[in-house]
DNA sequence: TATAGCATTTCAAACGTTTGAAATAATTGA
DNA sequence: TCAATTATTTCAAACGTTTGAAATGCTATA
């Protein structure tokens, strides 16, 4: 049953016409008359025929292929970013190489110079929390290869494409909401400054208390990164003062927000039931927690890695310039559990 | 900078001999003169030289596309394995589409149409919970494209390939540690019985029960599917006879088991304090929860997904025989909290 | 009836590799 | 010194497409 593929020779044989005509045909060449472009076109459907995509590769100088890398696809920002940009890339024939540099910007250098070497035909990253040299991504757009950074991105460098959750104005809402609710004392946990969005989370944090006239308090913030110790004693920071307890909480990303109230809970703080929490995710696992954030931020990724791939194809295919920097963003939204 | 990249051509005439010289200077070829070899091998190195994909494909009339189906990514055990599968792939100079059927049969269908049209050179698949047809995987190995099945694979047909993990010793070892901690009225809660290895674990529990002598009693085990309200139901039903309660659990999944905890804990259970919880999956947030399950039982995904590739390749390659099919079991571990 | 003009089809080269056969160069033995 | 042998390199076709240029066939006009 080893069937050999159908190719266009083979159409044109059974057709009794030139290969060019049958490719020309397929293409839609208005050269071609109207009633062979017809007979190709049946013939191609019935017998099932599909390109051979290394032969176009090969003869358009492209492979089809765009690399992508992000620290983790445990977390599930980006695995439900993949899903977007999976989706899209896939609609229009372009195949994604996922890799992942835990976070370490060393990973991240050897991956950027694989994909390289794959020669991929854009790339679209999300920067480890320790990149500051640009060098191993520059490379590509030096050769023409285009660049979307996404989520994390340099934020001091303009120079760059960008597609990103609007994270000021989801901050803002989260921390309007808690005020709404009579909140005075919100504290905020923010994430690695590294990250360039820790920054952009804090003035939305900061706008909203502003907007309607709450104190900002500066013990009220702190910063941890990834790790569960670290996000241990930036809590017990933030409640060390027992005149000036937080009585809500936003913080960057819904497992360290989890750290948190573990802590709180743990310690048996006296109006633990009364703290309201928000943080940046929105995951299932909320649902199992005993003490559930009120709400959540809800980021959109599978739009914000859409977002990221259709721009990347424009890239690619010119109708965007290279130098043309874009940045788009995308709204989250509050969701009250 | 717009350089255009290096090609055999390009070599060959910097070094002043043929095409063919260099192709066979870098693979290797013995009728290569040694010093020949070495010249053109450092002169590729200096100048970066990357064979370009698609012309070797073309000729070798090969993809180097792997195709992968599950149902999910979302589910930690599916993508925690697809890194396994990157991993190894790419160290073998293969890409990977990775597409979700949603637990859905037809979309299942469409992605298996898709793939076969994207020419791959081979499929890694766990098919939906509604699989029952498998016309549209049959035709890939129809065309001698070689197709694994892992974790999830149609347990009655020994004509395929299969990586799994070993379920039943993972459900044993589980069953009897409970047993070793006291327990006697041990409640198994299965999952869809349409997905194979339901039964593999079922069987690893009863056999845990009768190697030590506890009585199995039918009214202790249940089933349910992905579905909160079936899992209540299912967990009412463990739980309705007072006087013969269960005071420990072993479920087959642990977002699920999750959901039955948080069921026991909701009706305010009198004895809820006592039962000890067992799932699969080791899922990192289970550090979050309450009321934790005292043990987890490890899959091991990346080893599943790594073992799946790995048998795969030998396919493609025709190491191993097409009809000479393999079956590959990876061990669980019981991992105590 | 030749011919300009158009519609349509075909030719042929190219994309970058691989590889068996053929050609050439170097070495050996008689 | 010359043929035979062996080592090494090159030729040329192939993989399946695309595409500008060239060729062909046809119609209409002078």
């Amino acid at each position: 049953m080893q069937n050999t593929p159908i190719t266009l020779k083979f159409l044109a044989e059974k057709l009794k016409m030139s290969v060019s005509t049958v490719s020309k045909a397929l293409n839609n060449y208005p050269t071609i008359n109207e009633y062979t472009k017809k007979r190709v076109q049946e013939m191609a459907r019935d017998l099932h025929f599909t390109p051979n995509k290394s032969a176009i590769n090969l003869k358009e100088r492209k492979s089809r292929i765009i690399g992508i890398i992000l620290p983790n696809l445990l977390d599930y920002f980006f695995t439900r970013s993949i899903y977007g940009v999976e989706q899209f890339a896939m609609k229009n024939g372009y195949n994604v190489i996922i890799s992942q540099s835990h976070d370490e910007l060393e990973k991240e250098i050897q991956l950027a110079d694989m994909l390289l070497k794959s020669r991929v035909d854009g790339l679209i990253v999300a920067i480890s929390k320790n990149t500051q040299d640009f060098s191993h991504l520059d490379q590509f757009e030096n050769m023409g290869i285009p660049v979307v950074y996404y989520t994390r991105n340099p934020s001091f460098n303009l120079s760059c494409h960008k597609v990103l959750g609007n994270t000021f104005q989801g901050c803002y809402q989260a921390t309007k909401f808690l005020i709404n609710r009579g909140h005075q004392k919100i504290a905020y946990l923010g994430g690695p400054k590294m990250i360039n969005f820790t920054h952009d989370r804090f003035n939305g944090y900061i706008n909203a208390l502003k907007d309607n006239q709450v104190p900002f308090q500066a013990e009220l913030v702190a910063y941890t990164d990834f790790d569960k110790e670290n996000t241990v004693s930036a809590i017990q920071n933030l409640f060390k003062d027992s005149e000036n307890m937080p009585t809500a909480l936003v913080a960057f990303k819904e497992p360290i927000l989890f750290d948190a109230i573990k802590y709180l809970k743990s310690i048996h703080h006296p109006k633990f039931d009364e703290i309201e929490c928000i943080g940046f995710g929105n995951t299932p696992f909320i649902s199992y927690l005993d003490s559930p954030p009120i709400a959540s931020i809800e980021e959109n990724p599978e739009s914000v890695g859409e977002n990221a791939i259709k721009l990347l194809l424009q890239l690619i295919n010119r109708e965007i310039e290279l130098q043309d920097y874009q940045k788009i963003m995308v709204d989250c939204q509050l969701v009250v559990h």
